[in-house]
DNA sequence: TACATTTCCGAAAACCTTTTCAGTTTTTCG
DNA sequence: CGAAAAACTGAAAAGGTTTTCGGAAATGTA
């Protein structure tokens, strides 16, 4: 087992003084080029690391940034995730993993282990896009939502931009010609499901279209079948319809060919999502809105980086998100 | 914002010395019981929580362990996560989540991070059952792999146990009175595909029943439904089939629908890995074998514990997998 | 050369906690 | 009561890094 290397082993392998070498290391000018160069080589020689508890005892940043999970990191959670610990790991931060499970007990306690442990901030990863109560005040430290909101309008937040997405759905529907545009989606408590269906609506009023029928349900494939059956019975001249996610999409195609509609041709489907599995592997592919989360995590996490700077943008950003044309339209 | 506590501050509260402070608060006993009661209510008091980093300078335990995935985009990898998580948040435990992204110069960078920063432990998450090189050696903390098992037999690594499971499923199906029992799997490459199919070709002698003919694939649906195609040509009287993973199923149950084969009637079919959205939203919902990846997740965890306390458990240790009875069989 | 600047380097303090060791007080026992 | 043992307390050091400040060396000026 090797010793890991102090900055004293460093300073006495480059022959100059500890001072010196966290000087040099550290990019201060009060070090002449040639020495700083020595440092350096002794430094990689001994793949010297500073110890950041050290650091941190003196009151610096800890480089270490708290990743909150209200709800075990389901399948929204994750690439949020993912891109966050992307950008942190390129600005050398460390992450804390902590998954709250959606118990607020929990949460209190993951907040006072994060922050004895000094972390320079805190993204909190939500479980839908619905708002959830803010933990910022008095926090001392900040913090940024991601993909759920804080309740809190002088947070920090990105979501994706549902309203949009939806919207691009409708419009790519309409430029195939597209005309009796039916929306089958998830409960009406979702934020999301309400986003998702306002922004359809507006869309199809943009077009001149009169708004078609919404159908809530479940966000499973299970409703997506039972939607297809009242879709199609309630309209059997329908030639499209707007799912909110990729599961009732993807239902929604089975049953509709089992009624013997084809799909594309006589009835058109997006989903929303894109979540491979399902998207890419149903017949025929899916058509469907990408939301973009790892970008969205890989952004939260770099506007963490600037309110710890104390650049804050307070705000509920929306993120862009992007039309995954496939085959079902 | 309130300045944090130090233990100074409740030793002067209490009317103590630093070092009883500490002492009375570590529930070491040299402290008088009504002085121990008048420390614990000044920590009370100041919501005192001692810094972890000056802790962890003095060479003592960070409480701190590495979590280190080759690829955790990779679904198997998360369960895994969560319940080594899960395990650590129970045990006070903080976890420094590394995603290398399958990088191995990536990985090196993160290993010597972890180290700088003192964790008492590192967890390897692997992405498949295939082995992968070991990091232990002269790493100077205890390792656990979890999934994907060390290339070192003397490590200590947590594997499901796909031989028992490729067996269990064979015998469900023998239970049932089923006779010619095809197998359509993934790539040979895949040690878990090559285990499966091991697993299967035993329980299937010890039936008595002659190995049916095996199928590798790609881990798709696609393949599924290519393979239903070529599994019933090549036997029609075939009356079960065990396959590789639930997309595979999947794919097979519908091109077998689609070919007038009812199931479970004609064919059962039972899958592998339980995953949940496939599983259970495929028609017929899925039998299939659940890898049970949180519990060994959890169990890696505590083993690391284990091992950090100087009991390591060498070796590699299969887990016990579970049979999900639904709708296919 | 003598002096004033500028440049560079190193000693030491500070950060917070735990632990050791020595000193002080209390208790026990003959 | 006296001595020995036990119980308790506090000063100080250690751990790795950054920063401040004073001093030394090098350079420039008279």
């Amino acid at each position: 087992m090797q010793r890991i290397a102090t900055i004293s082993d460093v300073a006495h392998l480059a022959g100059v003084s500890i001072a010196t070498a966290s000087k040099a290391l550290n990019g201060k000018d009060q070090v002449r080029a040639e020495t700083r160069q020595r440092v350096l080589e002794a430094a990689e020689q001994l793949s010297f690391r500073p110890n950041p508890a050290a650091r941190s005892l003196l009151g610096g940043p800890t480089k270490t940034v708290g990743l909150l999970t209200s709800d075990s990191v389901g399948r929204f959670g994750i690439p949020v995730l993912l891109g966050a610990e992307d950008a942190f790991g390129a600005g050398e931060m460390a992450v804390l993993l902590c998954d709250a499970r959606g118990d607020s007990i929990r949460e209190q306690h993951y907040i006072r282990t994060l922050l004895a442990r000094r972390v320079d901030g805190i993204i909190v990863v939500g479980e839908s896009t619905d708002a959830r109560p803010s933990i910022t005040r008095d926090l001392g430290v900040p913090v940024v939502y991601a993909y759920g909101p804080s309740d809190d309008p002088d947070d920090v937040s990105f979501v994706p931009d549902d309203l949009e997405g939806s919207r691009t759905a409708i419009k790519h529907l309409v430029t195939l010609g597209r005309r009796r545009i039916a929306h089958v989606t998830g409960l009406a408590t979702y934020q999301a499901a309400r986003e998702r269906a306002e922004g359809a609506a507006a869309a199809l009023a943009d077009a001149g279209l009169e708004p078609g029928p919404v159908f809530w349900g479940q966000w499973s494939q299970r409703w997506g079948r039972q939607a297809a059956a009242m879709v199609l019975h309630a309209d059997p001249e329908v030639d499209a319809v707007f799912c909110g996610s990729d599961q009732i999409a993807a239902g929604f195609i089975e049953a509709a060919r089992e009624r013997g509609r084809r799909v594309p041709e006589d009835i058109a489907v997006v989903g929303y999502d894109n979540w491979e599995v399902l998207a890419a592997e149903s017949r025929p592919p899916l058509t469907t809105i990408d939301p973009n989360l790892e970008v969205l995590g890989r952004t939260a996490a770099q506007h963490l980086f600037a309110a710890i700077d104390g650049r804050a943008t307070p705000g509920v950003h929306r993120m862009p998100v992007q039309l995954v044309i496939r085959d079902s339209t």
